[in-house]
DNA sequence: AGGGATACTATACTTACGTATGGGTGCTCT
DNA sequence: AGAGCACCCATACGTAAGTATAGTATCCCT
């Protein structure tokens, strides 16, 4: 097993993720230092380079801000806030930075310009929504990922063969939720999920399939909740 | 009107855009300068600040690389694109830049990671791909937009009444593609384009509605074609 | 003819970023 | 006890980035 990454390495690691999506581009060494309250950048400058050299961080020799989560960092994260939930945040000593991160002041959402709003039969508001659709800097950077769907199962919810969609991991979803549910036998599914009369429920958006019922919750193990849909055209 | 952008100042956002897209961060003055083939940051950095008074470029003094195209710069880069394709690429003198781009090496898409397939019934691929879903990677600094879509005439092609669809301006779809239309009644709507019998076809994706036929191309105006959708659950 | 906007250049200063060097502490393992 | 790792610190250096100042050339406008 390849992993079991020290604990300051995911902390920096993770400030990585927060600060890049803050900012919209990525932090510099003493952005990071000061943000995980240390006085001195060549801390993290041992910690980066320990991450690069374990490929879960892309960064450029000599480059400002060059610094950039690899996927392996992203999936690595993904399973530790998952698994570890008691963790606290980061921040070692000074619980709160003494100075205010210069770098949390403009925060401002990466995306695609939201031009309006497009009804069937009524006049489109051309341009005058100056918004942004945020997609994966939603996503991305914090705990999601994607799966692409192949199959029917939902396709009366409008998720189709060929979409992917983006799933936060949770062990625990609510009733009426759409899940990715791994089996007993090791298949998963992509299913609305309802608990009821103790057992378990999986409904197929789809009227010719049949609803799977497991009755025991060690048979059936949530992988993690649907909160996005994207497809490409 | 606040429309009537210097040429040169449109060719540096769209660099801006460019190498931010190649490289995942934002570029320096100087490599902006090395682009588009100029000897001097200087002329970049008057270029940008007059970009930045209008609000067209986000740009924190002294900051390193914090250069971003805001959601007014975006939405003009598209509607020139648009209307002014003659126009040619950038790059005033040297047509290639003497030297090569150092920034232009390492390009590495940003995205969600994208965990596997889920198949109905067959087993998961856990953690076996590990690539990337890029999104609003592949659209915000390029051509695209956003419409939320309000109404059920495409709900036939899984296009729900709430979703966001992609836009590519485009004002020549080809047959079968899903276009914004705008009808000369000022209405817009998302239908499906067929050109036939020197016509136009509007199909919607919704058997109980009717084709929309246009004879006269002046009463008909293609916004763009749907390349993407997302949807938020 | 003059004013102004656009576009580019050169030189030089200041700062901050990345990095090399050389320590320090506490823990674990053998 | 010593080796090794995780983790932190301070100082110092070279360089690249942002910026201030100053100058040139072209074009358009009234």
């Amino acid at each position: 097993m390849s992993r079991q990454l020290p604990a300051r390495q995911r902390d920096v690691l993770n400030a990585i993720v927060e600060l890049s999506e803050q900012c919209g581009y990525p932090p510099t060494l003493q952005e990071l230092a000061t943000h995980l309250g240390l006085k001195n950048r060549m801390t993290i400058h041992q910690h980066v380079s320990a991450l690069k050299k374990k490929e879960l961080v892309l960064w450029e020799p000599k480059l400002n801000r060059s610094m950039r989560v690899s996927s392996e960092g992203l999936r690595l994260l993904n399973l530790d806030n998952e698994s570890n939930d008691s963790h606290l945040r980061a921040v070692p000593f000074s619980e709160a930075a003494p100075e205010e991160d210069a770098a949390e002041a403009d925060a401002q959402p990466v995306g695609v310009p939201l031009a309006g709003r497009i009804a069937a039969g009524a006049p489109i508001d051309a341009f005058e929504t100056p918004e942004f659709l945020t997609m994966e800097s939603d996503y991305a950077q914090r705990g999601c990922f994607a799966l692409e769907v192949k199959g029917d199962s939902m396709i009366e919810d409008g998720i189709y063969s060929g979409d992917y969609v983006i799933i936060k991991p949770s062990p625990s979803p609510t009733n009426g939720e759409i899940v990715v549910a791994l089996l007993e036998d090791g298949s998963a599914t992509l299913k609305r999920f309802y608990k009821e009369n103790g057992g378990f429920r999986l409904q197929p958006g789809n009227s010719s399939m049949e609803p799977i019922f497991v009755s025991r919750a060690s048979d059936l193990q949530i992988q993690g909740v649907v909160v996005g849909l994207f497809r490409k055209m």
